[in-house]
RNA sequence: GCGAGAGUGGCGGAACGGUAGACGCAGCCGACUCAAAAUCGGCCGACGCAAGUCGUGUGGGUUCGAAUCCCUCCUCUCGCACCA
């Protein structure tokens, strides 16, 4: 079928024929105008091709305004990725889109008087074309941001499916409070403990808001991670620990004397073995009966205050230094009624874990010591470590949290920790004031912020009825507008009209749900709504059931916990109410490391961009302009803070897209930090001109209907075996994301083909230019989903007329041509290399061990020695151990 | 503070428990050039004339053999639930 002219691939560099430079500001774009004009990456919602579906998806970008470093890196794994396997014969999905709501909107509307949906919308379209100018293989039909009514409209619609499942509650939470600016903090606003912008010390507050219950799912979130095999271990070791399971009990101590109505404090223990070694009970400052205490006694209240002021953030509260009040009151040990122990009122204990209340064992617990050891408290060890006499075992600086014999215990003496745990249980099971009970570290996740720019919660207040959810008919509710951010708080909640509305029960006046939706809920499900994105349901059934799960998601590990447990556990909630027939979203996770660069300051001690900054030849440098000393500081994450930013325009402008992807594929292994260098990219260009020098020198040489020879020399065979070891070799890295020795292996073969281009001698000639051929068509093919528009144009240069690269399949190679003829084996001499020799594979062990000591430098070594011992690795390696 | 990772030449890195340093960057030497750039070729862990010795953050261990497995310590990175 011919295509018409003006779709015809043609090589942009076809005007001008002479040329020797690759031109990429033409050929860049021309190459995305094609594909983009014959559709490469489209694909329907549910197709019926019968090709294997892949799905690769790279998390999606917060729209802050330009495309960063990171964003390039992570699009170009998923690109080379999708590419490939587009290559090898499967239909794959690659949408892109973004994660639209969230605070630096609204951020930049109070600071600059820009709407967030104008901000918005501005900073995508900026976003877009940059992205665009990378060439990645995206079906951009595919595209929505979160801030549409079209994506949170269908959110609002799986929130009420939640409520009614019971997987939405409303309970009561703390926040950070700025009581200058009357408004809410997030954990990032509040800095040394005072609002970021106020600068008044923070309160915790509390306020009734919305729960999504994760911790329904934690036994199963647990489980499910050990089928997650194309995860990181370390993503899944982390998100064990954070759902936390843990055996232990639950007891209660009894006040000896009430406080008000309480008359015991309950408490939740991993360690119910240690509690003959009870020193105190701390109770969360949020205790109620810190409450109860604070209401009569000012100094509690003022050391509650002076807590709460460290803000709700749990690294912030666990690095302060450990500080108590005592409250006088005391509670019995549950073993030994005659003894009592002060309760304290404690700043590390969290209100949020088990009961809020804790009994402290320091010489078993390094933060109760640190406790014990502050306020004067007793230190009694119950354990024993293995090998240690009772007499002089004394806990110094350091709690022991080992296993041992039980001392110092009553009944529970000369048990191991193991038994005394069940023990303890027993005893208290029988005493009747505690059982065992398993614990999970998994909080309920706290969905409702009080913030504008977010999905709405679709929920009325009425006076009547209480808490009614808004008619799906009545879906979505829209984010009003006409909001004002020159007032503090939530513009939601000082809109003139729109909370207004009837309850949908009585017809009586009511008020809509202020509180939008943690924007973390949109990132839940986008993968999903990425399958059918117009469809009028969240999800069309038939499209998510074709693509999902994902096969591989790319992102930062960052994210390893929250963004993908609440996607894990959405993707379970959704599955309950009918959506969707998997269980996890992601069956492959690869975790991209940072970009980083080089940090510089002037002679003022002010951040410079690496742009102002200039490297004389003796290596000094020096701020462009004004010519002064300049030093280097660290290299670390690019941030507008240390100014330490590359713009990927300028690069793609300057450089060209495959040359950033090219130098970001090279650097080093994508899991790990990559630094962005200058030279780097240099080096990059430079071997793209390198490779457009070698397809057009061979296109000129071995016309592409060459006959494939009868017969090659031996420098044809070789360059045929590399271009066969390479496919093989890529093919296996890049399924391994080792796309850095991807790189290094075409390196090769680009320097074996140049390396051919130098043979002048006939002799050596025969075949040489069909092999040539061969291995630079190879090259292109292989290196296509790295560099795809340097790839586009050398087979157009190669092949012309032979359509479009990004559609054609991946190389075979022939496995006779990619075996090795001879294996190097190393020969060693009591664990030490002495020597190597050349066999063909798979020689047998005798022959190869009888070349071994004849191996001159071997035989020196084994001279007047006896051979004790033989050992043949087959073509790999020999070790003769010797004794004299 | 708690949890999870990482560390190899001047630099980025390679290496199923089996020749440490593939490939690239930088550097040095040479070719081409009036010259420079570009390009092409060569050298390139340290010490040593050599044989060889040392060498993968530190210190120990397992093994015929350890960058790789185990333990100790150091440094850096990520996360800690309202940044995304």
């Amino acid at each position: 079928m011919d295509q018409p002219a003006s779709e015809r691939p043609v090589s942009a560099a076809s005007a001008a024929e002479e040329q020797l430079t690759y031109d990429f500001r033409t050929a860049e774009p021309h190459w995305q105008r094609v594909w983009e004009e014959h559709g490469c990456f489209a694909v329907p919602d549910v197709p019926h091709d019968g090709r294997p579906k892949y799905y690769v998806l790279e998390m999606f970008p917060y729209p802050s305004g330009k495309i960063h470093m990171g964003h390039v890196r992570n699009y170009t794994l998923g690109d080379v990725l999708a590419r490939y396997k587009r290559a090898r014969g499967f239909t794959v999905l690659h949408p892109m889109g973004w994660d639209a709501f969230g605070l630096p909107a609204e951020n930049a509307a109070r600071e600059r008087n820009i709407h967030p949906k104008q901000w918005t919308f501005e900073n995508i379209a900026a976003m877009r074309s940059e992205l665009k100018r990378m060439g990645f293989s995206i079906d951009w039909r595919r595209e929505f941001a979160t801030c549409e009514p079209s994506y949170y409209g269908h959110q609002q619609k799986l929130f009420l499916d939640f409520l009614r499942a019971g997987f939405v509650e409303r309970r009561e939470s703390w926040v950070n409070w700025d009581p200058v600016d009357n408004t809410v903090l997030a954990n990032e606003q509040v800095i040394d403990g005072r609002g970021w912008r106020s600068g008044a010390p923070v309160e915790r507050r509390k306020l009734a808001q919305w729960f999504l219950r994760i911790t329904k799912f934690a036994p199963e979130l647990l489980k499910a991670l050990d089928e997650l095999v194309r995860w990181p271990e370390r993503v899944r070791v982390m998100q064990a620990k954070w759902i936390g399971y843990s055996e232990g009990a639950r007891l209660r101590f009894a006040l000896t004397k009430p406080e008000g109505s309480i008359s015991e404090v309950e408490v939740f223990t991993t360690r119910p073995d240690t509690l003959f070694g009870m020193s105190f009970l701390a109770l969360a400052p949020e205790h109620p009966l810190a409450a109860l205490v604070a209401a009569r006694d000012p100094n509690a209240a003022a050391f509650i205050a002076e807590c709460q002021r460290l803000g709700t953030s749990e690294a912030v509260i666990e690095t302060a230094e450990k500080r108590g009040y005592d409250t006088g009151l005391r509670v019995r040990h549950p073993f030994l009624p005659d003894q009592t122990f002060p309760v304290w009122i404690a700043n590390f204990v969290l209100m949020e874990y088990g009961t809020g209340a804790i009994f402290g064992c320091p010489a078993h617990d390094q933060r109760d010591l640190e406790f014990a050891r502050a306020y004067g408290l007793p230190v009694l060890p119950v354990v024993l470590p293995p090998g240690k006499d009772a007499s002089e075992f004394v806990i110094g600086t350091e709690a022991y949290d080992g296993p041992g014999t039980m001392i110092n215990s009553g009944f529970m003496n000369g048990l191991d920790v193991e038994a005394a745990k069940r023990a303890a249980i027993a005893e208290l099971e029988r005493l009747g004031i505690g059982k065992k009970e398993i614990n999970w570290r998994l909080r309920d996740w706290g969905v409702s912020r009080q913030r504008y720019w977010g999905c709405p919660i679709p929920i009325i207040h009425c006076p009547q009825c209480g808490v009614v959810p808004v008619p799906e008919k009545d879906l979505p509710v829209l984010l009003p507008e006409d909001v004002r951010f020159d007032l503090p708080g939530n513009p939601l909640a000082h809109h003139p009209s729109w909370q207004d509305v009837a309850c949908p029960h009585c017809g009586g006046p009511a008020k809509r749900e202020t509180d939008t939706l943690d924007t973390f809920v949109d990132s839940s499900w986008y993968f999903a709504r990425f399958c059918s994105p117009h469809a009028n349901t969240p999800v069309d059934r038939a499209a998510v059931d074709f693509w999902l799960p994902v096969d591989q998601y790319i992102g930062g590990i960052e994210h390893a916990i929250l963004h993908l447990l609440y996607s894990r556990f959405f993707t379970r909630a959704m599955r309950a109410c009918g959506y969707l027939k998997i269980d996890e979203p992601f069956t492959g996770l690869f975790t991209q490391g940072m970009v980083t660069h080089e940090s510089y300051r002037g002679a003022d001690g002010r951040w410079l961009y690496p742009d102002e900054v200039e490297r004389k030849p003796d290596g000094s440098l020096v701020h462009r302009q004004t010519g002064e000393p300049v030093t280097a500081g660290r290299v670390e994450a690019m941030s507008k803070s240390k100014r330490n930013t590359v713009d990927p325009d300028a690069i793609v402008a300057r450089y060209g897209a495959d040359t950033a992807r090219w130098f970001i594929l090279a650097d080093n292994p994508p899991e790990r930090d990559m630094e962005w260098t200058e030279a780097g990219v240099q080096g990059a260009h430079r071997f793209i001109q390198r490779l457009f020098r070698l397809a057009k020198s061979i296109a000129a040489q071995c016309p592409p209907d060459l006959a494939k020879p009868q017969t090659f020399s031996k420098e044809a065979l070789n360059l045929r075996r590399t271009t066969h070891r390479t496919i093989v070799a890529v093919t296996q890295a890049i399924e391994d994301f080792g796309f850095n020795i991807a790189v290094a292996r075409i390196h090769e073969l680009a320097n074996a083909i140049a390396e051919a281009e130098r043979i002048r001698n006939v002799d050596e000639a025969a075949g040489l230019n069909w092999a040539k051929r061969e291995a630079i068509e190879t090259l292109t093919r292989l290196a296509a989903p790295m560099m795809p528009h340097l790839a586009e144009e050398m087979h157009a240069l190669l092949c012309p007329g032979a359509g479009l690269l990004a559609e054609k399949e991946w190389p075979e190679a022939e496995a006779a041509l990619a075996q090795p003829v001879t294996v190097t084996i190393a020969v060693q001499v009591m664990g030490r290399l002495r020597g190597t020799i050349e066999v063909p594979p798979g020689t047998d062990r005798a022959e190869v061990l009888a070349a071994a000591e004849a191996e001159p430098n071997v035989a020196r070594q084994l001279a007047g020695k006896q051979i004790v011992k033989r050992i043949y690795v087959p073509d790999r390696i020999v070790n003769f151990v010797v004794s004299d």
